[in-house]
RNA sequence: GGGCCCGUAGCUCAGUAGGGAGAGCACCUGUUUGAUAUUCAGGGGGUCGGGGGUUCAAAUCCCCUCGGGUAUUCCA
């Protein structure tokens, strides 16, 4: 039998398996990295090195993890792994967000509402066990990630300590002078006699009085020159219309849009003012006839105009601009109770005009409404649409109603009622703490830099800050009422006092004690009365985790004051960031931060939001059972963070051929490094064939680029890059030329160890600078690196890398990309001659490349030999002639070299073996004489 | 409705001093069997959301518009 020389061959070897079986190797790399306790190495190794000081926001402790945990944490996994393998001490606490409404409904659920202070401490007590149970299975199900985090030191907002700083914040507002009790109006529910929130409010179709009410104008001859009409005595008024008739009573303003058009219209024998558009619906439903009169003009100029309330005969409603009115319903002009609705609060507020709501907690009016004292206000409604007919100034007939969505109790059904009750705010202005927050935003860098935008307008517009929830599950607020003269016991000794017991007992020691108990000894109101009582609210949850940066950053060693970075979705700049920024401005006059990164939300392919409710997307744990985490990294390194981005079984599939190729390449580099030792075998780049050292500066090039992905928080640019560089430059050029070089040259030759020692660097390189999104991965390829020069025992302890300036070869990198377009001319031309069935192979081929000018001389200058390499073809002539560069090509006829597939190449001319070419020829004889290759085998 | 973000090939993305529309994947057709659940080559595919303006020239700058996304309390 014909020798074929195959045996003489050395093909790729290594254990690194095609096949990836993630899903059943990572969790042995996991284990891998803790028992070797690889994170604490890190750090140890990092210590004393620059701290890159990272805060971890707190989701919350309600259900298993979705994409968008998965996109955060993994995100955070790749910022902090890069600082780290740079050299910077970086410490990763994890927390989770455990008090607050979702878990409370859920104990509450179970357990009923409570009725006494035993049962307020059992709803605590299944809240608790709730928010361990949740937090504690998101943590195993981020572990699987492959995050490296402090998994054994979390912080929880129940903690006792957290509690207590929780508690110390408050008293530092406190003691600023920034906290006040005021009004606003909640969501009421009259049958439950409780405040709700959002959460417990559904919608529900609802038939409601539909009426058009006059209000007469007070400054009669300032609105007649506005609206262009000369006072012929008639009757001047301006429309609201409302469903709520029970409000009227607590009216103080009407509201206009600034920029919309309003008119005066003649109806009868009286004059009308609504918005233009308005007026065809308001008097149509009114059934009467209308002209308009007089000019048209913008609701701006009404500002300040003095109207008549309907029925309460002293009291000036005044007329107030606000761009919330919309032209939808109505009349353009709004009927604003500032006690009984949010809009009317806030522009209220604005203008200095207290919330008014003469209604009790059945929902019964007090004693100020005289006519219907004491009548629900839902009751009360048909009266007072009756009365509005009677005293002639209801515009449509009585009893007309309208269908719409109204607010109902989750648990009653009842229509709940926009009622203002006493509550606790931060003021954003006494002191000056909206001024300095937006200062300390100009002093933050945004990542993406819209960030600092969106947070500027939310923090220049928001309302005073209302702390206070009359909820269960949450911190109390420390604050007393005295029982004598009912005033308010709030100052920062006190708070202090009891934030000590909530941090050495917990906050359901409020529960537990009576009032006596939880004061200082001898405290003694100012009226001289010693006997208290505790206030029934908790504080907001966004205060909570909004202190995180006292309770966590400031305490836990390793970390510090401000923050290099805080890294959430960017519904944060609401969220978290907002609440961070305010408790810390507040009692430190400082960000907590130097930079926030924001990422957008999770979609599907119609771009729809993720959904748990709409069960739209494959749950992750069920994409990390089948296809491994490490495929859910590479989604989250692949997509770019800052828009909303897409997740789908598409894209996940996708990403799972790019894998295989990453993997199958990096196998491919591994398996040619066999049998190189790095110490002993490393060949100088100056002792290098020019193809290899090309290679070096494109992968300087690479590395570099990397490197300033990394730092600039472009992660997607490090995937596509490296895509870019495994097909392109390696998989199809670099790799598939010195094929021949690694399989049929001298093993030991230097042509081989050139090859070797660029694959070696590759490989080794690419796994680090990889590792922070394809850890388990890079950690493997890292584990089959030949040699025993890498003495880590982990890829993460074995740095970034950094180029050698060696390697670095700009005029290399041009001048082969004009070798690289002459290469596609000539795989095209092969091409040609393949569809005709002139060759099969390209190295059946031989090729003839005319060129002129410079392309020539660039080309001559690399030689004949070396431009028939790169071609992979057998032989190639270069011609000097006009004009563009042009290919041409034939079939090769020379004898073909049984073990290098080559023709030509003098075959037939080698002394011992004229059946090989010459290189072959001189390879086999050194093979043959060392042993190393027997004949026949 | 106002605020903010996004809109380049079926998918994910490049395109940063305005001047040639690109990559990878997917698809089709071949190739290899010495990366073989692999490799290589070739090919089709885009009014750069739409319209207007500035300019000799616009994916890129300006204006308008459409579509999508977003908000633990925007909505009488």
């Amino acid at each position: 039998m014909s020798d074929d020389y195959k045996n003489s061959i050395c093909l790729p070897k290594t254990q690194f398996p095609m096949k990836a079986g993630l899903a059943k190797r990572e969790p042995e790399f996991l284990t891998f990295w803790q028992e070797k306790d690889i994170y604490s190495k890190l750090l140890k190794k990092n210590e004393g090195n620059e701290k890159f000081i990272f805060h971890d926001g707190p989701p919350y402790a309600n259900g298993t993890i979705h994409h968008g945990h998965i996109l955060n944490k993994v995100l955070k996994d790749i910022v902090l792994k890069y600082r780290m393998l740079k050299g910077d001490y970086v410490r990763y606490i994890p927390g989770w967000d455990c008090h607050g409404l979702p878990i409370e409904l859920n104990a509450e659920k179970e357990l009923g509402k409570p009725k006494d202070s035993d049962d307020k401490l059992s709803i605590r007590k299944r809240c608790e066990e709730f928010a361990m149970k949740w937090s504690t299975t998101q943590m195993e199900e981020m572990k699987r990630l492959g995050v490296f985090s402090d998994w054994e030191h979390p912080y929880r907002t129940i903690q006792p300590e957290y509690e207590q700083t929780i508690a110390e914040q408050l008293a530092a507002i406190v003691d600023k002078g920034m906290l006040y009790r005021g009004s606003k109006p909640v969501y009421w529910c009259s049958e439950c006699t409780t405040a709700l929130a959002e959460a417990e409010v559904e919608y529900a179709d609802h038939a409601s009085p539909s009426v058009y009410v006059r209000y007469d104008a007070i400054d009669r001859a300032r609105l007649l020159e506005i609206a262009g009409l000369a006072d012929d005595g008639k009757q001047l008024s301006l429309v609201i219309w409302t469903t709520t008739p029970w409000t009227l009573p607590a009216s103080l303003v009407i509201a206009v849009h600034p920029r919309y058009s309003y008119r005066a219209f003649r109806v009868g024998d009286e004059y009308i003012v609504v918005a233009e558009e308005m007026a065809e619906m308001a008097f149509r439903a009114s059934a009467l006839e209308y002209e308009p009169v007089g000019k048209a003009f913008a609701g701006a100029e009404m500002e300040k105009l003095k109207c008549r309330h309907p029925f309460i005969e002293d009291r000036e409603i005044p007329v107030l601009l606000a761009e919330y009115v919309t032209l939808e319903a109505g009349t353009g002009c709004v009927h604003t109770a500032p006690g009984h609705g949010q809009d009317d609060y806030v522009l209220c507020s604005m203008h200095g005009i207290e919330p008014y709501a003469p209604v009790d907690e059945k929902g019964r009016f007090e004693a100020d409404v005289e006519k219907w004292q004491g009548m629900k206000v839902t009751d009360a409604n048909p009266h007072i649409v009756q009365y509005l007919s009677d005293i002639k100034r209801l515009m449509n007939p009585a009893g007309q109603k309208v269908q719409h969505q109204y607010p109902c109790c989750w648990r009653c059904k009842t229509p709940v009622i926009f009622r203002s009750t006493a509550q606790w705010f931060i003021s954003m202005d006494n002191t000056g703490l909206r001024e300095q927050a937006l200062k300390e935003i100009d002093a933050t860098r945004w990542i993406p830099p819209w960030g600092r935008d969106r947070i500027r307008g939310m923090v220049e517009d928001r309302p005073d800050w209302c702390i206070s929830r009359q909820r269960l599950w949450g911190v109390p607020l420390p604050f007393f009422f005295c029982n004598d003269c009912d005033e308010s016991l709030v100052n920062g000794d006190v708070v202090r006092h009891v934030a000590k017991i909530f941090g050495q007992h917990g906050s359901d020691e409020w529960f537990k004690r009576e009032p006596a108990e939880l004061l200082p000894e001898g405290t003694q109101c100012s009226c001289g009365c010693k006997s208290f009582r505790k206030d029934e609210n908790i504080v907001d949850v966004w205060f909570e985790s909004g202190v995180s940066w006292a309770a966590v950053a400031a305490k836990v060693d390793g970390l510090g004051l401000p923050t290099d970075l805080y890294l959430e979705g960017s519904d944060q700049h609401r969220g978290w960031f907002h609440t961070s920024l305010l408790t810390s401005v507040a009692t430190t006059g400082k960000a907590p931060y130097k930079a926030v990164l924001t990422h957008g939300f999770i979609c599907n392919e119609q771009g729809k939001k993720y959904s748990k409710s709409q069960k739209n997307f494959v749950p992750p744990a069920k994409t990390i059972n089948a296809q491994g985490a490490e495929i859910l990294r590479m989604w989250v390194g692949y997509e770019d963070y800052r828009s909303d981005i897409v997740y789908s079984p598409k894209i996940i599939n996708a990403l799972t051929d790019s894998y295989r190729k990453i993997r199958n390449t990096m196998r491919f580099m591994l398996g040619n490094t066999n049998g190189f030792n790095p110490q002993t075998d490393t060949v100088a780049v100056s002792d290098m064939p020019e193809l290899d050292r090309w290679m070096l500066a494109r992968f300087h090039q690479y590395l570099t680029r990397l490197d300033k992905a990394y730092a600039e928080y472009n992660f997607h640019l490090i995937f596509h890059r490296t895509v870019a560089l495994i097909t392109s430059d390696l998989s199809s050029f670099y790799l598939d030329i010195i094929k021949d070089r690694l399989y049929c040259e001298d093993p030991t030759g230097r042509l081989r160890r050139s090859a070797q020692t660029v694959l070696y660097v590759m490989a080794r390189d690419m796994a680090r600078i990889l590792s922070p999104v394809l850890s388990f991965t890079a950690e493997e390829v890292w584990q089959h690196l030949p040699g025993s020069e890498h003495a880590e025992e982990s890829v993460f302890l074995a740095g970034f890398p950094v180029p050698a300036s060696e390697w670095q070869n700009d005029a290399l990198l041009s001048r082969w990309q004009t070798l690289r377009e002459v290469r596609r001319e000539v795989t095209k031309v092969l091409e040609e001659m393949r569809r005709d069935g002139k060759i099969g192979n390209a190295l059946q081929a031989s090729v003839v490349v005319t060129a002129s000018g410079t392309a020539y001389s660039l080309l001559s200058d690399m030689g004949e030999e070396m431009l028939t390499d790169v071609f992979l073809v057998s032989s190639c002539k270069l011609t000097q002639g006009e004009g563009e560069i042009s290919v041409t090509a034939m079939p090769n006829d020379d004898a073909k070299c049984p073990r290098c597939w080559r023709m030509g190449h003098g075959v037939g001319t080698h002394a011992e073996h004229p059946e090989l070419c010459t290189r072959c020829g001189d390879v086999i004889t050194r093979l043959i004489e060392t042993g190393e290759y027997i004949p026949g085998e």
